[in-house]
DNA sequence: TCCATAGCCATACACCGTATGGCTGACGCT
DNA sequence: AGCGTCAGCCATACGGTGTATGGCTATGGA
């Protein structure tokens, strides 16, 4: 039905998406627009809207199917303390790999509220393994995703010393720092 | 010498800049615009750029002199601990009352980067004290404000449970086992 | 065959930051 | 006293933004 003057297809919702994704990656939320996201698409800026209810929502939405969509190590058996650093590193290469959207993500933290993403039932899951209280984890998963937070947006705006291997091991080794603080409170 | 229409004095670039503050405290970085803000300064727009390059300009103006004049708790010679706790809370407490401001500073790194700055200094000396070894004083000092800035992230959008004596409380829990780990991890 | 409607688009509005260039009146100097 | 300099201010304009409004068009279902 009055498909666009010089495309073959339909818009997708996916399509918006993913080449919104790329303008954010290169030049951050503010250096995309719905006019640049229309004429990358080939498209006038005013068919977005009929997928989209607005820049702010669709930035959302990116956003909230980002967060759904990290990939995650899986439970694999081992120590609490290893499965929390190796959930934090996921968690920093996913953020890593987007860092323009994850900076908007954690200036919007509501968007990742929900407690039934995969983040925050796999970080449930590992305290519950570290023996920590069920009215405590709330508390302490938002202590840790506060640390990962702000070493995230430290090492995506580049203030941090060292070549990135450098900054990952300071990573681990702040996680470990915080694992055995954890593991020295509950006892 | 032309002072301006309806004004008696001539703009003042503290005058700009506190009001300026409180338009970003009203309505965030996006909501402080050089038209409004020259509104509520009774002046043309482009008055405004005799005294400031631009808005980003003022906007670091604003953020850096705040950082400069961060009220912070004196050296009183208490255990490092406890030094640490206070500096930690006494930056979340500068931070959450103009949480735009520092929002925007978490986003911009760069413009507090200057190791001279209070903030700096306070934390190195306390880290002297704790006996972290000079070559680990700024990875141990980008760990701690990597913390401090999530939870303030976290604390002024509003989205940890809790009042906020609550959350202080959390903060304070958080910062005692980050020490708890410190003191571990030096040993 | 007809029509509802999904999909798209043209125009327009209100806002933004700011480049450019001109006015005005107070000051220093002779 | 006369004069020039220039700080301070402003009017206009340009190119950008998000998006409200309303109209076109071709396709699927009845």
């Amino acid at each position: 039905m009055a498909v666009s003057a010089r495309r073959g297809a339909p818009l997708t919702l996916e399509e918006i998406s993913t080449t919104a994704l790329r303008l954010m990656d290169e030049g951050g939320v503010e250096g995309l627009s719905m006019r640049k996201l229309a004429a990358e698409l080939d498209v006038n800026p005013m068919s977005l809207y009929h997928h989209v209810e607005s820049k702010d929502a669709l930035v959302r939405l990116i956003c909230s199917t980002a967060a759904q969509r990290m990939d995650l190590p899986p439970d694999d058996g081992s120590p609490w303390q290893d499965q929390l650093r190796a959930l934090a590193l996921g968690y920093y290469r996913n953020a890593l790999a987007h860092p323009a959207m994850w900076s908007h993500l954690h200036n919007h933290p509501e968007i990742i509220a929900d407690r039934n993403l995969v983040i925050w039932q796999a970080l449930y899951r590992i305290l519950r393994l570290a023996g920590v209280p069920e009215p405590e984890q709330r508390r302490t998963s938002d202590v840790l995703h506060a640390f990962v937070m702000g070493y995230v947006i430290a090492g995506t705006k580049g203030h941090l010393p060292g070549d990135p291997e450098e900054i990952e091991r300071g990573f681990d080794t702040a996680i470990r720092l915080i694992t055995g603080g954890l593991a020295g409170w509950s006892r």
